[in-house]
RNA sequence: GCUCGGAUGGUGGAAUCGGUAGACACGAGGGACUUAAAAUCCCUUGGCCUUUAGGCUGUGCGGGUUCAAGUCCCGCUCCGAGUACCA
């Protein structure tokens, strides 16, 4: 009988859906283990052979385990809201949900053609109503909530306001971008309206006056994860800063969290670093600096206070709201100039141009340990959402002030021994401090560490400023100004003031709307649509939610999809507690994979989780990249010529449709078919064939690179789709997609079923296994169980080679090794080792087989084989017993017939037995 | 600039705690079967020198530690990823 690939899988994979064999549920008496793939945006272009890496990847893994008896759960589901379905709405007119619906369909059929072991009864989808309602319901608990710093959680803002009620905001333990402080009475005394302003600066979910990227393109706003170098990660369009009324998470408060939490993850440590990074954390101090001729102090904050000795300017960001008070008459003009000249510079602009720029403000502030006058500038290096947007600069050891200093002139004040500042600054965070002595503080001799311990001792006793720690951690900017998203649960009262809806509203459903555009008053798409009230015919929030939001917790809803009730219920959530694995790409290191952090430590803090991380281990596949292929056009004909021989012609490289090349070889009659102006193309060959050049490229249209896994289903099946892409290379690295290989794994499926079958007839017999056969089977169960457990397949994918040509070799034709083998390469191959399973006539399906276990007994060797070397060079080997000691094995090397001619009659200096492998003689 | 990775045959990649580098696969070369092709099977395949056997050399470059280094240490070169006026 014949491999007959396509046959086989449609069988199985019918069947698997018969007998819903991939359907998980609670069982109480099982351990669990949950494993997820980062849920696919569905685009039109379907998936490439670069997405179903990490799901093969992940969906080997389920397997395993549920081989070794694990309850497994694996969902897959998609992040359905996203700008491309709006973007080709507003094109065509199509509405985004049927443009996704359509989507989602082709997906699901391209996934099932490789066999995962999905369970689809739990799929979810970010835009279905059902599943965001509780994306609203979380963003609607986060409005209700303020973050408690001395308790480290979120707590009810309730008892927010019973405490300003008694105390007023002093010692208020809360996280705020606030800055007002009141007292009982003036909390008491506040209208409605100015209490609801008040709280706005402590809840959860806010909203907030903040700068924000805008992308005009876009015509919306979006997070600092969606912007890269200026320009908007969708469509690269620039990026403006703005000051924008915007709805925001405050991510900010779980910073500490987040980044302590991260030691006790079982992730890579780059992507860990990564997070670390982005979190940003710095200690150092807050001083007051006050203003010459005012009662006013100006914050500041610093690592280095132990520089404070070679301050001899200030610089404020030309957003910071001590700009206004600091302005002096004379120097109005010039000022507001510069901040106007700032406000038009993109982010793009500002960091090209990297040029100094700023503006003197006209006063001065009183250096507080020093007690000199210092100027006071503004200058857009100083950034207002970081520290307190002020600074005290110290041009000898900070760059930026260096150059500052120098464009303006100013004093350079040396403090540490030996750093030459003549022609830059010495930033290093060590040396030993000088000319920092006065009577009220010496610094001088002593380590900078030293000293800005010191120094923050110092100012916290003359009660100049306090330790601080600070982070780079911004909160979330929440709103789009976009149709296709997660509606808000708001409306706006009679005093303009956000309320939440009632919980019995939700979900709150997109509204229909006649164009996908912002409305020709500038507001953003929902503005169209007619009725957009709350039930108490109050009008509703115009803005969307972000992409993130419906992604944050969709892992939690895989627990329990269909629960109408709450997020997820408390026995799902007690028993699959958290994503024991979660594969998917580093891409999502700043974004996703914060905010989700973010989001289930909040809903952990009332008790909705159980676990205060979402993802215990994460695994990071690579990214696949293009391999492009070329033709060489000789200029001005049609004739082309072979790789090899292009150097001796004046040639145009032009890029070749991958799919009609096969080992770099083209085929002719293909290519004459491809394009209309090749059709009567000559070519020059070399060994009778046309090789292709080729080069590693994006995968994408124009290059025409893009490999369809469809493709390769088709043409070889998923089993060897699904082992060749774990053949090529660790599931970690980044790579070019490459065909090159795949007839290898192919050949050894093709192997495996010629060995079990002789013509149509099974060829395997009850005769009982040899000890090679057993040798040569628990080798590999004991390598692929290793190398499973730590996700590397590539080298699994060798041994079941090295298995199977073994078994081959010996003839084996024992139905109990196949028995064993056939469960061992089930995950990797489950369709034609599902229909071995039944060709040996086993019951049920192999999915619920049990997972072997090796037997040492059978690897034992009766010889061990010791390499002898001399002086390092390895010269022959010496076969002694199991068992036998050290000093026997160097005995009976050193007296070996081979020994003689390397002693050449001397004695040893040295041996060293390594055991079980070798034995060194230094002679 | 900073942080983190990486560099091994013609190619993708193996190599546990430092222990015979190049597993496995592709490609290439040779052979068997075949009228022929495909498919299948067998042999060779890092380089150099001799070829019965053997010898030398070899993991980006330069040093070091060690009986022994792809692996550890120091100093470079190149490549990739992330981040970027974060005080």
């Amino acid at each position: 009988m014949e491999y007959n690939f396509r046959e086989i899988e449609k069988k199985w994979q019918q069947y698997w859906r018969d007998q819903h064999t991939y359907q998980s549920e609670i069982k109480a008496d099982k351990p669990k283990y949950y494993v997820l793939d980062m849920f696919p945006y569905p685009s039109g272009a379907g998936l490439h052979v670069g997405h179903p890496l990490g799901y093969i990847a992940s969906d080997i893994f389920a397997r395993f385990k549920r081989l070794k008896g694990f309850n497994v759960l694996h969902p897959m589901g998609y992040d359905a809201y996203g700008l491309p379905a709006e973007q080709y709405a507003i094109q065509t007119g199509q509405h985004p949900e049927v443009t996704t619906v359509k989507n989602i369909a082709r997906y699901r059929e391209q996934l099932e053609k490789i066999g995962f072991c999905y369970d689809w009864n739990r799929e979810v989808r970010t835009c279905d109503p059902k599943y965001y309602k509780w994306t609203q319901w979380a963003f609607m608990q986060m409005f209700k909530s303020y973050y408690n710093t001395e308790l480290d959680k979120a707590r009810p803002i309730d008892e927010l306001i019973a405490y300003f009620e008694k105390n007023g905001s002093e010692g208020c333990n809360a996280a705020t971008n606030g800055k007002n402080a009141f007292t009982a009475e003036q909390w008491n005394a506040m209208t409605k309206v100015e209490k609801e302003n008040a709280l706005m600066d402590y809840r959860i979910a806010y909203r907030g006056n903040t700068m924000v990227n805008w992308c005009p393109k876009l015509g919306t706003v979006l997070a600092n994860d969606e912007v890269s170098e200026g320009v908007s990660l969708r469509g690269g369009y620039p990026v403006v800063q703005k000051m924008m009324s915007q709805w925001c998470l405050r991510v900010s408060a779980y910073a500490g969290r987040l980044l302590r939490d991260l030691d006790n993850l079982d992730w890579t440590d780059s992507i860990k670093e990564t997070q670390r990074n982005w979190i940003g954390y710095s200690e150092g101090a807050e001083m007051q600096f006050p203003l010459v001729g005012s009662d006013e102090k100006m914050l500041i904050f610093t690592t280095r206070a132990d520089t404070i000795f070679g301050v001899t300017f200030m610089v404020l960001a030309p957003e910071s709201e001590y700009v206004e008070k600091v302005t002096t008459a004379e120097q109005k003009a010039a000022v507001e100039a510069y901040l106007d000249e700032v406000k038009h510079k993109t982010e793009r602009e500002r960091m090209i141009e990297k040029k100094v720029s700023g503006v003197f403000s006209g006063s001065y502030a009183v250096n507080p340990v020093t007690g000199k006058n210092i100027p006071i500038y503004i200058s857009d290096y100083v950034l207002a959402g970081y520290g307190t947007g002020a600074i005290m600069a110290v041009p000898a050891h900070d760059s930026r002030d260096y150059a500052f200093a120098k464009h303006f002139n100013l004093d350079i004040v040396p403090l540490i021994e030996g750093a030459d500042v003549s022609e830059e600054s010495f930033d290093a965070k060590e040396g030993i401090v000088m000319n920092s002595n006065n009577d009220k503080l010496q610094l001088n001799g002593l380590q900078v560490k030293e000293a800005i311990a010191k120094t923050k001792k110092f100012i916290e006793e003359e009660g100049i400023g306090k330790v601080k720690v600070n982070y780079r951690l911004r909160d979330a900017i929440f709103s789009r100004q976009r149709y296709w998203g997660e509606p808000f649960p708001i409306y706006y009262d009679a005093d303009g003031q956000p309320q939440v809806i009632e919980e019995s509203e939700l979900p709150l459903q997109l509204p229909e709307v006649d164009k996908f555009l912002p409305t020709e008053s500038g507001e953003p798409p929902l503005g169209r649509a007619k009725n957009w009230v709350a039930t108490n015919d109050q009008p509703l929030e115009l803005c969307t939610m972000p992409g993130f939001a419906g992604s944050s917790a969709y892992y939690l809803r895989y627990m329990d999809p269909h629960n109408d009730e709450a997020l997820v219920g408390e026995e799902a959530n007690g028993y699959w507690r958290q994503v024991d694995l979660y594969v998917g790409g580093t891409e999502h290191a700043t974004g996703h994979l914060i905010y989700s952090r973010f989001w289930n430590k909040f809903l952990f803090d009332y008790g909705y989780v159980c676990e205060a991380e979402p993802y215990k281990k994460l695994f990071n596949q690579g990214m696949i990249q293009g391999r492009s292929n070329f033709v060489y056009r000789i200029k001005d004909t049609n004739t082309f010529v072979s790789l090899n021989l292009k150097d001796e012609y004046d040639v145009t490289p032009i890029h070749v449709d991958v799919n009609i090349v096969s080992n770099d070889v083209l085929d002719i009659e293909k290519f004459r078919a491809w394009r209309p102006e090749f059709a009567d193309a000559e070519f020059i060959l070399e060994k009778d064939k046309y090789i292709c050049g080729w080069a590693i490229e994006k995968m994408s249209k124009s290059m025409f690179n893009v490999v369809n896994p469809d493709d390769i289903v088709d043409r070889y099946g998923a089993d060897t789709l699904r082992l060749y892409e774990m053949f090529l290379g660790p599931v970690e690295a980044s790579k070019p997609w490459d065909t090159n290989g795949i007839d290898g794994v192919n050949r050894f499926l093709k192997k495996l079923w010629n060995m079990v079958f002789d013509g149509d007839a099974v060829r395997l017999t009850e005769e009982k296994p040899t000890a090679d056969n057993l040798k040569t089977l628990h080798k590999l169960i004991k390598k692929v169980t290793a190398d499973v457990e730590v996700l590397s397949y590539n080298t699994s994918v060798a041994a079941f080679m090295i298995c199977v040509n073994e078994l081959y070799t010996q003839k084996c034709v024992s139905k109990a090794i196949f028995d064993e083998l056939i469960v061992v390469l089930a995950p990797f191959a489950p369709h034609i080792t599902e229909e071995l399973w039944h060709v040996l006539g086993h019951e049920g399906t192999i999915c619920d087989a049990q997972w072997p276990a090796f037997n040492e007994e059978y690897l034992k060797e009766s010889n061990v084989k010791y390499t002898v070397m001399f002086n390092g060079k390895p010269r022959f080997n010496i076969e002694v017993p199991v068992g036998t000691d050290k000093a026997e094995v160097e005995r009976l090397a050193l007296s070996d017939k081979g020994a003689e001619k390397w002693l050449a009659g001397k004695a040893p200096k040295k041996v060293i037995v390594v055991p079980n492998k070798i034995v060194n003689v230094v002679v």
